[in-house]
DNA sequence: GCGACAG
DNA sequence: ATCTTGTCGC
């Protein structure tokens, strides 16, 4: 599928942060209408030592959550990580594995923040914006804003305020066990991105899509292209 | 100036 | 994120 050419890629952290500023207003915050039937989870993994970066995505129908179709690229890094700035680190390598998919899917799922971020700009609005897809963040551990401890049953949540407005909620995806935080990335609204991550949950704290993917780059990693492919 | 800090 | 076996708990 197509991406969209937006900005330089081979920029200073400095000069990031001036588009993310500059991207972040042509987010579309509004309640996306369309019907999402296949959901596109994405993750990145890297070498310790070389600077190799292995990207993947999964993508499943909502029906009956069965994987359509996987895609995977390995890149090289050319952006060091910098809290804030990680879709200039990650986005390049998952845009390469998406561009190789043969359906575009309805909606993306990304291992990392949308709309939670210091400047409203996360990795899910970039990818959301590149590749002009209702989007959303699910992430593992904060990055901004203040919460209250949703209560320990499965489902539970609690809005992620930061600055006095809401930028994502804290979703308890299994009794008792750390919740994750999940924020509209593009096209997106809190309650459908909440819904979407509970349709896509499999039994684990992270949702279906993204854990597939976070496999499918460990195998890719380790034992290379041909492993990854029965892993996909 | 001192912490905090997605993956 | 990555380095890694067993082990505590439901």
């Amino acid at each position: 599928m197509k991406v969209r050419r937006l900005h330089p890629w081979n920029v200073s952290p400095t000069e990031a942060i001036c588009i993310q500023h500059t991207l972040r207003r042509r987010l579309d915050l509004r309640e996306y209408g369309g019907t999402i039937e296949t959901v596109a989870g994405v993750d990145v993994s890297f070498d310790k030592y070389a600077p190799t970066l292995y990207a993947a995505v999964v993508v499943m129908r909502l029906n009956d959550r069965q994987i359509l179709e996987t895609a995977t690229a390995v890149t090289t890094s050319t952006f060091p990580y910098i809290p804030g700035l990680l879709s200039f680190r990650e986005a390049p390598a998952v845009l390469q594995a998406v561009k190789r998919l043969r359906r575009a899917p309805d909606c993306l799922l990304c291992d990392g923040q949308g709309i939670a971020h210091p400047r409203r700009f996360g990795l899910a609005c970039h990818l959301g914006l590149l590749l002009d897809l209702p989007s959303i963040g699910c992430a593992k551990s904060l990055l901004v804003g203040k919460y209250r401890e949703p209560a320990r049953k499965r489902r539970s949540f609690r809005a992620l305020l930061d600055k006095g407005e809401q930028v994502g909620i804290i979703l308890r995806t299994k009794d008792g066990v750390a919740p994750v935080y999940v924020s509209p990335g593009h096209r997106m609204s809190f309650p459908r991105a909440r819904k979407i991550v509970l349709d896509t949950h499999g039994g684990y704290r992270v949702p279906e899509p993204t854990r597939q993917a976070h496999l499918l780059v460990n195998a890719l990693r380790r034992d290379g292209p041909v492993s990854a492919l029965l892993h996909g």
